[in-house]
DNA sequence: TTTTTGTATTCTGTATACAGAATTCAGTTC
DNA sequence: GAACTGAATTCTGTATACAGAATACAAAAA
């Protein structure tokens, strides 16, 4: 026991990697809604059998990424205006529930993540915007002493993620959702968990609004 | 387009029933929690190859049913008292939004759900006691309108029935839920969003510390 | 007796092989 | 020319084969 050695990480693991080269190409868009996926084509783009790609494809599937196609294997998810909806109704309820706990525990996020967001809300970079928010959300998550949350959320996050890559690619998010932002920070740092969660429920349908009718344009 | 024949249901598809197979028997304790699970012994009791054993497992691993073990494969998830707090919590704020949409549709829910319930409950089998309370809140889900809720819930209500298996062999459930669904109900069909999401938060609250102080007596 | 080192066994994860289902295209018939 | 039948192609899902990693056991050394 000399020396520290970093713990090596041992099992490169196909399966994940193929589901995380899957779930970021149809994240960014370079798998394109209603695309179909054959497995071989994916194994021997990235270089493995078809085994792996069988595995991440199923699980794909049960994320709701890609879809069954009868006969013909699977499809690339279509961007669904309605199913978006249905995303943001329940992260915001996540989110509620994160909000209430957090302020239960009266816990103080860093507000150097606001400060961060709205750097970035002034910048015309879509991803940083992107994580800055969801880094905000994030804390919250933590805060609430219960991961379970984060992790439910975080399929959530993944597919608002590719809904928002579709759509903000010029576009830009409203800045005042730092404001937003900044106020439920402060209802969870003094306790007011009526306030946190009401002011988050808020947050969390007029960006859910305001995504919808972004994708709709888009779609149209 | 003579006779209405139904529609024949071709693929088996052995992973699924290997799934739902393995879920079972973790639900039913017939797997019991901390077993290791190895894939041959799988497949040779479902009379199947290692191949769909593998894949169901990384769906339950998924799940949060079975663990990795370091490098013996998977074992059953424990019984975590703390875990089930958290998956309630969750759950609960499912149910919350899912009663708040079902307000605002003042959504007529079957009453028929409640007497029935009431039926199980003054029973001795716990298995319809679990099926009819199961089946009350699939119905606000389902007048929720929106789909997303029930196919999240329906993980936590897995989870929640092992739990319950565990425990209540012999134990019962209070009686006195069904009074609160029949107000949870009413609340939902005169439209009290207000009242129905705080019902059913109440109601939520209560189940999960009545189920987490019998997990805690059994286990120790 | 205790510790260490090498070997054998066991089990997983990936690759290849195989069989079945569905679609597409060509040929034939009306 | 249009429609139907049948073969060929294509792709998926499952089974088998193979290689690598980890543990367990045994033997040797301190």
């Amino acid at each position: 026991m000399a020396s520290h050695l970093i713990k090596i990480e041992s099992t490169p693991d196909l399966v994940d990697q193929v589901y995380r080269s899957l779930l970021d190409a149809i994240s960014d868009g370079s798998l394109a809604p209603g695309a179909r996926i054959m497995q071989e084509d994916i194994a021997t783009q990235l270089a493995v059998s078809r085994q792996p790609v069988l595995q991440a494809l199923r699980l794909l599937k049960k994320d709701g990424f890609v879809l069954d196609a009868l006969g013909r294997g699977v499809l690339v998810a279509p961007l669904d205006v309605a199913r978006l909806a249905q995303i943001y109704q329940v992260r915001s309820a996540l989110d509620a529930l994160a909000a209430r706990l957090a302020a239960r525990a009266r816990y103080p996020l860093d507000m150097g993540l606001i400060s961060q967001g709205r750097k970035a809300a002034r910048g015309t970079q879509v991803k940083p915007m992107m994580a800055a928010d969801e880094a905000f959300h994030a804390a919250i998550y933590a805060a609430s002493g219960n991961p379970l949350i984060a992790q439910s959320a975080q399929l959530h996050w993944q597919h608002i993620r590719r809904a928002m890559g579709a759509v903000l690619q010029l576009s830009t998010m409203r800045e005042s959702i730092w404001d937003e932002h900044e106020a439920i920070a402060n209802a969870i740092r003094k306790g007011d968990e009526r306030q946190a969660e009401s002011l988050i429920r808020q947050h969390g349908e007029d960006a859910g609004h305001n995504l919808a009718r972004l994708l709709n344009e888009a779609l149209s």
